[in-house]
DNA sequence: TTTACTGTACCGGCTAGACGGTATACTTGT
DNA sequence: ACAAGTATACCGTCTAGCCGGTACAGTAAA
């Protein structure tokens, strides 16, 4: 009785975060060619022009979704940084797809980066030079840094490409906690 | 003056290999959406009628890159295998951009896998399934085996993504063999 | 009145694909 | 030997539909 659909007293989402929701949602699970204009207004039940009232044209959409993205993965390197099992645990158990609103926006902006768009290719590379810093300051060694960043980079493949298919879940809690194990072997003995 | 630009008495590379070699071309540099029939016609030089002469439709051509992708995998499967410097040793240092016949057209397969096209996703899974067993082979271990997976994925991720950016090299031959190095440290001391 | 849309109608360019035609080489019957 | 037919390997044109974008008239709420 107490639980609805909605909490009433929530305020609905902005047309204007449900228009990005719907760009990323359908980057994601179609690519770039089947993220149209006329997809995402359908997906986010909104008009074309509704759409374009938002945004003046896809170009502006995406940039849009990126600066979002920008805004996201700042917050979660502030996260890996500070997180209580330590960077490399958070980094790694996040890498798999949990379907959390950067994962999304990332995954986006990886098929952006895929076609011809520029502004994607460097807002991912800039993002992945950030978390690589943060994981240098943990484990105070660049080749080492740079593996765990592959092996991270690797589950993001992985996960967003096994999606949702009749593959059992290969990347359970417990196959992560071995790989992070795993991993410490890279660690230099101090 | 024995030395033409080509040898004058090799075959030309026959029309309907050109065709994909360009189709391969357009989705590396530029991704599914740039990939269009006209443009793989254009880019091989030959017109959309030829194009589809040879491949009946999009799909056709879809296919026919797979099955050579397929292919080109098997044979790399049984160069990881016998190796000299080793399966591990083999892998990484393939794993970046070579230009090979292969990593094109892996790297056009996963262009596909991030659209709607089951057919991709399916192929990769399943090369990436070969692969992660000559490596289970050569280390005797899962996890360690599924590490270097990871860490293979995540070079191809890097290096098809910073591509012909102004960033320096990255991964030079020496960054690779230290590479190397340190993951023979995720081995379990036998 | 302004904000935030909806809905419709339209346009130019692109996209996949159909189709008819053509040049050339090879085969077959006589 | 030669005409007739067939297969191969294309070229050039056309079309239905989609895509990004424009334009604009209307509406409902604050």
């Amino acid at each position: 009785m107490a639980l609805m659909s909605k909490n009433p007293a929530a305020p609905p989402v902005p047309t204007r975060d449900r228009l990005l929701d719907a760009f990323e949602e359908l980057l994601v699970e179609g690519g770039e060619r089947s993220a149209t204009l006329d997809a995402v207004a359908a997906a986010a039940a909104v008009s074309k022009g509704g759409l374009l009232y938002h945004f003046a044209s896809k170009d502006a959409l995406v940039d849009a979704m990126l600066a979002r993205l920008v805004a996201l993965a700042r917050e979660d390197a502030e996260n890996i940084r500070t997180a209580p099992a330590g960077p490399v645990d958070y980094l790694i158990r996040t890498s798999v797809h949990t379907g959390s609103p950067l994962d999304r926006a990332y995954i986006a902006g990886s098929r952006l980066a895929q076609g011809r768009d520029l502004r994607a290719r460097q807002v991912l590379t800039e993002i992945r030079r950030r978390w690589l810093s943060v994981i240098e300051d943990a484990v105070h060694d660049t080749d080492t840094a740079q593996a765990i960043m592959l092996i991270s980079d690797g589950l993001y493949v992985n996960s967003s490409l096994a999606e949702r298919e009749l593959t059992p879940p290969t990347h359970t809690d417990e196959a992560m906690t071995r790989l992070i194990a795993l991993i410490g072997r890279l660690l230099p003995s101090t």
